[in-house]
DNA sequence: CGCGAACGTTGATCTGCATCAAGGAAATGC
DNA sequence: GCATTTCCTTGATGCAGATCAACGTTCGCG
């Protein structure tokens, strides 16, 4: 395959009963937690999967926001563009995160893959009406929107307030926390993003990332490894320096 | 009144019909919105009104959120410490804003009055009784929440990307436009904050902000007014400003 | 496997904003 | 209405991180 393309699988009708919402890899960390069988059984008549090569792009701001999306697999950025090309980088999104919130029925932000990706996609006024019907979907939502609401409010200090040290400790300890929640390991820490990401989603340029890990890697606090992994050798002055100690 | 406090006003059990939630002054602004008369009644058994001085804590970080919040008059801060005392602003709140949104049950910021300000309460675990029977509550609680992550999401890009004229200018623009949405005059904008807490909000000193409304005066685009008054003189270019242009 | 492009690191220099300092204006309290 | 405090402005100086530049390393692809 020389061109990527985006793939769309019509999930296959349930024929002799193994339905993939219910076999779903991220069943118990998304929406569909809010979900009994019977019910995942009806989410999963207006659900379709999407196959996403790397960076590629998802959908733009402004778009009509008509679907939302739930990360399956393979890491995702959403982020905003200034007129001059600066970006600012909002969130990273992991297997199990949700995206699609939007404003006047237009996406607010651009999302782009980072690895290849598997999402599935909700039509949004089917997924409406579903939580008309069960409540606890609508409330779920709603505790999903808050807690990226409080993660927006940490960010705001984080780029307002921190030094470039204590962001990128802020960084690692976040993405090992948020790996923790997802019962993967937290411990050697899965960076699969470019450095120039990073710098996007901190406020920084790659050069200062670059140069803060190497200071944070003499300093023994953390370590580099292969395949975009870094370890948290001292988790505790870790903390202490994300915190302004 | 030497020391100021926070009164308490139960309110007056309608007796004569006119009851104080039909005759709100945000009515049509706040999640009110969403009700009816009759169901505003309902609202109206659970709510209950407060009066706060400047300058004075309405919760803080780390609180039960017990209740939620709708500013009526005044204006509010909601911000984040670090332990050396660093502070991140992460809103204003204005007449009609809502506040309460939480992790856990525990606020995840402080709030604080920055003028007198008068505010409505929900107990929560009555407001969200009420939500399993308006669905259209629950709707509009969600469109506000959507709303709340939008503009984190702009202010994300403000303070990771902009530079101090550009966050000064998207900020007087940002208030014009929400004072419009209130239907207030949006043109001599109010500011009733100090420098320092726009500085906080900005992620700047209150040096820098002061500095900045003194170039942004001299070049003519805005003028200080008595009373905390701005007049957006050259709107256009403050637009082009806070874009980077 | 080897070439080219993209990515990452490191160094030298520059600059926007922070910090330090001090005087003026405007609220606040008696 | 005068004193005191707090806020705002302006100036001088310093520094964290940006920018400019160059080289090493990794990865995708033929």
């Amino acid at each position: 395959m020389s061109k990527p393309e985006i793939t769309e699988r019509r999930k296959p009708v349930a024929s002799h009963g193994g339905h993939p919402c219910g076999a779903c890899p991220v069943r118990n960390l998304s929406v569909c937690s809010a979900l009994n069988d019977d019910e995942l059984a009806v989410l999963e008549e207006i659900v379709s999967n999407r196959d996403i090569p790397a960076h590629q792009m998802i959908f733009q701001e402004g778009d009509d926001a008509g679907d939302l999306f739930n990360v399956l697999e393979g890491v995702v950025t959403l982020y905003k563009l200034m007129p001059d090309g600066r970006r600012q980088i909002t969130g990273f999104l992991f297997n199990g995160d949700f995206m699609g919130l939007s404003v006047n029925g237009k996406f607010a932000y651009s999302a782009e893959s980072v690895t290849p990706v598997t999402m599935c996609r909700f039509p949004r006024r089917r997924l409406d009406g579903l939580m008309e019907r069960f409540p606890h979907l609508q409330r779920r939502m709603m505790g999903l929107a808050s807690n990226e609401l409080a993660a927006a409010q940490d960010q705001m200090l984080l780029l307002g307030r921190k030094s470039a040290k204590e962001k990128i400790a802020s960084f690692l300890l976040t993405l090992s926390r948020r790996a923790a929640q997802r019962e993967q390991p937290d411990d050697p820490v899965f960076l699969p993003m470019s450095r120039a990401d990073i710098g996007d989603f901190l406020g920084l340029t790659t050069e200062t990332v670059s140069r803060t890990f190497t200071h944070l890697k003499s300093s023994g606090v953390i370590r580099l490894l292969e395949g975009h992994r870094v370890h948290l050798a001292d988790r505790e002055a870790l903390t202490d320096i994300a915190e302004g100690l």
